[in-house]
RNA sequence: GCCGGUGUGGCGAAAUGGCAGACGCACAGGACUUAAAAUCCUGGGACUCUAAAAAGUCGUGUGGGUUCGAGUCCCACCACCGGCACCA
């Protein structure tokens, strides 16, 4: 702490106008058919008043915030970094004339309010509320415009009843290949019912035949396999599969939970376990998750993290006949011109071919390997890489192009989760095969000449020519890699052997969590006629599904879900039972924006009105959405799927959600270290507050360099934007009058009776600006205009302190010039600027008031000063008139003194005059 | 290994291919003060030469290149940060 003087009364300012936007709800966002009141500030500004339609509101701009999960620990400086650009911005595009909407709200599902529930049977809810109330009682202290009539938690009831209407909608629909999009799944039950009501392209079961894998090995007139095929097409399914349970937090998680095999959340050991859980069909989306990002304003490493994680790869499928058998293994690659170059094959242990193909020799060998991978956890699987195992299986396939017998092997370098879990393998031109290859001593075939005929051709795996890569029906050979991929798939497809396919490393959603502290799933179980189990889904009229009291939230070790232990909730009166598995935490986020736009709609998700005017316009969706890097995968990935399937659906009006989408950077320590408990290196930002206030804080937040990037705290540097604040107060107040506030501060404690002893400076007055003054002031407008634009806080608040230090030298101190200038500051240090207005003008909220336009002409200076260089080099900058032509700076370069001895006897080659920028002389 | 980002004073940083270091921190000197704090003013890239001024040389991670001119553009490297990683 330092004992330093206060530099202005921010203790009474900043609580008075918080508590001023607060009684006037001065940030409230109206839209399509609500009410105005007509002494509402945004009325006053835009002539509106009463009950208006979307025509009449002006255009809108939807800035948002990643919304918090309120933990326990309250904020930390990283929170108000993004809140605070972001404010920053809405109260700029307010002034600016936008309809502005800025909500705020909690993701308020997760594992420490449950985790704490475990320890001390204290209900989750009640956690919840009490984080909550401390995050919002923080963030209010921080002064964010945001419009608290749209607040909401991911743990409300109206809230959450409409994430499960979202699920049922998901559940309901199936993804139409042809259509290219999510349709009801009532067309397929139509489709496949005795009297369908539309038959439409279903007709001669032309589609049921066709592309969609989840209907293998089944056909509409097998009617007992209807619901089937059905359930398999939903979007959200049941799926019994090997998934990652961690033991620890007694739950299985989603594929982007886990990193390096632990759990993202804790640390802890994950490993594969065969579960019965809820998935969600997102890789039918993974196309338009890839396609559509070029119609985003996001971040290329953003953009280009999302295209990793969805790894969409292009190549061939190939069919390799096993020798002496009649079935075929097949391939994916995504080098089909290095056929000629197969000299082995890999199957992943768990291939359902392997045993099958094993020669009785080998059985045993094949037997032991795959023990030992299946202890392997996939830990050890990816950190033992380098070294590659793996068994021959005593069988061999039939290369398509050539007829070569190749041998097939297992290995565990070959997923049986991506592809078709087997390849062909080209030891000269892949580094893992090649690896495999040396090991075992397989031989290795050059089909590729690299271009740089230096290159060594082995391992070699660019593009390059084909070689040695003729059959007795095909050749390649001389075709550059590109074309000779081309030329083998065509001769593939024609032939029956293989066709060009698309690979994604993305997976389908691991969707459901055997947690307490989560949406319950609107889904019944009930048994047929022949007992076997099947999903049904709860009419919308059931929903919200509550959660049921429980006394022991505790997981279960064997995976049971903890809401099991609810008897008497989990069996209802007609012998169906409920699902106890719980959505996982990232539902909530997936469509929150969404619930803002009309969050006290009883009738439906959002209203078609308000989602069409603050959804659509010129950038569709969410104008401006920051938050921090760490939900590059998740969140971003998981909302846009959702959102795309309310679009295929006809509930959303635009195909993506966040138009543009801003990460800021990270905030570590003063020692420059990543800020954490146990280095003792964070910063509170209530303390901050307590010390310099919050305008401080703000402004420091964005003062510290570009937004974006990852920079250091230092208490010095808020200190230094505290001093800038101090030194715009004393530019507007009378330094007596101060003297008289801090001598009645002893005695008195109320806020107007002080701050009404505050008298303003005696030369702020209604006079004319001189010329000086305007060029001051514009150059300010222009500055902070075009950096707020391009989200340049750092330096829009450098020109405020330009704008600042030459003030201070004014005698008189215009008060046009003054009140423009509490505009600019407005958006950065909104309390101090309200204070500062109410002194200045008579009526109006300050963050309503228009903002300035910036006039060019007074920017233009009669005289500028022009670099001379000679040879490149500096030596004098001289004074020419603005408007002189080229001929007259360079006469004035060469006559320049200090220019003079460095041409003086030398021939003067080239002269190169920038107009108003430069002149560089050339000599010899 | 692959992909993305970043390298500029003691520190945070700023510079449509045209005066490198705006603005701020820290520091130094001065004014005010009994004194300190606060405030106000002034000065700070390095080096050489000067008593001082003036002047000169070098300087944006490294090495090349393009250009009258490069922190900025191109090529090749190095370091750090972030993401992905046996994805065929």
């Amino acid at each position: 702490m330092s004992s330093s003087r206060r530099q202005y009364p921010f203790h009474l300012i900043e609580p008075k106008w918080q508590k001023v936007w607060d009684d006037q709800h001065a940030f409230r966002a109206f839209g399509p058919g609500d009410e105005i009141p007509a002494n509402h500030p945004f009325a006053q500004r835009h002539k509106l008043s009463g009950k208006v339609s979307a025509t009449q509101l002006p255009q809108k701009y939807y800035i948002l915030d990643m919304f918090p999960y309120p933990s326990g620990a309250g904020l930390h400086v990283g929170h108000p970094e993004g809140y605070t650009a972001t404010d920053i911005l809405a109260r700029y595009k307010r002034a600016q004339g936008f309809n502005v909407l800025h909500p705020m709200g909690w993701d308020s599902f997760g594992l420490p309010a449950e985790q704490y529930a475990v320890k001390t049977g204290q209900h989750p809810r009640k956690t919840t509320d009490e984080n909550i109330a401390t995050f919002k009682r923080q963030i209010k202290s921080l002064g964010f415009s945001y419009d608290w009539e749209r607040e909401l938690a991911t743990t409300d009831t109206d809230y959450f009843k409409w994430t499960q209407w979202i699920f049922l909608k998901l559940y309901n629909s199936y993804f139409d290949p042809e259509l290219d999009k999510a349709q009801p799944v009532e067309l397929l039950e139509d489709a496949l019912s005795d009297e369908p009501k539309q038959m439409g392209r279903w007709k001669n079961n032309a589609y049921l035949a066709g592309t969609h894998d989840a209907w293998k090995g089944f056909t509409a007139a097998q009617k007992n396999v209807r619901r089937e095929i059905i359930d398999r097409s939903r979007l959200a399914f049941v799926s019994e599969q090997p998934v990652w349970w961690c033991e620890q937090l007694g739950t299985v998680l989603a594929n982007e939970e886990v990193v390096d095999g632990k759990s993202e959340v804790g640390g802890f050991p994950v490993v594969r376990k065969p579960m019965r859980q809820w998935m969600l069909r997102i890789t039918r989306y993974a196309e338009k998750l890839i396609q559509d990002l070029d119609t985003i304003d996001w971040t290329d490493s953003l953009k280009e993290m999302q295209r990793n994680w969805i790894g969409r790869s292009e190549g061939a499928e190939v069919d390799f006949q096993i020798a002496g058998s009649p079935e075929k293994i097949r391939v994916f690659t995504t080098r089909p011109d290095t056929l000629f170059g197969a000299t082995y094959m890999v199957l992943s242990p768990e291939h359902k071919l392997v045993d099958q193909i094993t020669t009785p020799e080998q059985r045993e060998a094949i037997a032991k390997y795959k023990t030992e991978v299946a202890k392997k956890s996939d830990l050890e699987r990816t950190e033992l890489a380098k070294d590659k195992t793996g068994v021959f299986t005593g069988a061999y396939a039939i290369n398509p192009v050539n007829g070569q017998k190749i041998p097939i092997w297992i290995a565990d370098y070959v997923l049986a989760s991506y592809g078709t879990g087997a390849i062909m393998a080209v030891p000269a031109h892949d580094t893992r095969d090649f690896e495999f290859a040396t090991k075992f001593n397989l031989p290795i075939i050059q089909v590729v000449q690299p271009p740089d005929t230096k290159t060594n051709w082995q391992g070699f795996v660019g593009d390059g020519t084909a070689v040695n890569s003729a059959g007795t029906d095909i050749s390649i050979t001389g075709l550059p890699t590109a074309e000779a991929k081309r030329k083998i798939t065509e001769w593939l497809e024609s032939k029956g052997l293989g066709k060009k396919t698309i690979n994604y490393k993305l997976r389908d959603w691991l969707f459901s969590r055997q947690r307490y502290w989560g949406e319950p799933f609107p889904i019944v179980w009930k048994k047929d006629a022949s007992g076997n189990l099947y999903h049904e889904a709860l009419p919308e009229s059931a929903l919200p599904v509550l959660p049921p009291s429980l006394t022991d939230y505790k997981p279960t070790t064997t995976g049971e879900p903890p809401l099991a232990r609810a008897k008497d909730w989990v069996n209802l009166p007609d012998g169906s039972t409920r699902e106890t598995n719980t959505m996982p935490q990232w539902a909530g986020s997936c469509w929150y924006y969404l619930r803002y736009l009309d969050a006290k709609n009883a009738s439906a998700f959002v209203g078609k009105d308000a989602e069409k005017y603050w959804m659509g316009g010129k950038s569709a969706g969410v104008d401006l959405y920051v938050g921090g890097t760490e939900h590059a995968v998740l969140h971003l990935l998981y909302a846009r799927f959702w959102h795309k399937v309310l679009f295929d659906l006809g509930y959303v009006s635009t195909p993506e959600p966040f138009f543009k989408l801003v990460n800021q950077g990270l905030i570590l320590g003063e020692d420059n270290q990543k800020m954490s408990k146990s280095r003792g290196n964070v910063v509170n930002p209530d303390d901050v507050l307590k010390e310099f206030g919050t305008d401080a804080l703000r402004l420091y937040e964005m003062f510290m360099g570009p937004l974006e990037m990852v920079k250091p705290w230092s208490t010095k540097g808020v200190e230094g934007v505290y001093r800038f604040l101090g030194r715009v107060w004393r530019l507007f107040v009378d330094d007596k009058s101060e003297t008289d506030f801090e001598q009645a501060e002893t005695t008195s404690q109320n806020t107007d009776t002080l701050l009404g002893l505050i008298k303003l400076d005696p030369v702020i007055k209604n006079a004319a600006p001189t010329p000086a003054q305007l060029k001051t002031l514009h150059a300010a407008i222009k500055k902070v205009t075009e950096d707020l634009d391009g989200m340049r806080f750092n330096t829009a608040i450098s020109a405020l302190m330009v704008f600042v230090n030459d003030a201070m030298t004014w005698e008189a101190k215009p008060v046009s010039v003054m009140r423009d200038f509490l505009i600019l500051l407005q958006p950065f240090a909104p309390h101090l600027a309200e204070e500062l207005w109410s002194r200045l003008s008579p009526v109006g909220n300050l963050s309503y008031q228009p903002w300035p336009k910036f006039d060019p002409a007074l920017l233009v200076e009669s005289e500028i000063e022009i670099p001379v260089q000679v040879n490149g080099k500096l030596r004098d900058v001289i004074k020419v008139p603005a408007g002189a032509d080229n001929a007259t700076i360079e006469t004035a370069a060469k006559k320049s003194e200090k220019v003079l001895p460095f041409i003086d006897g030398k021939t003067i080659k080239k002269v190169i005059v920038v107009p108003k920028k430069l002149v560089n002389l050339i000599v010899s």
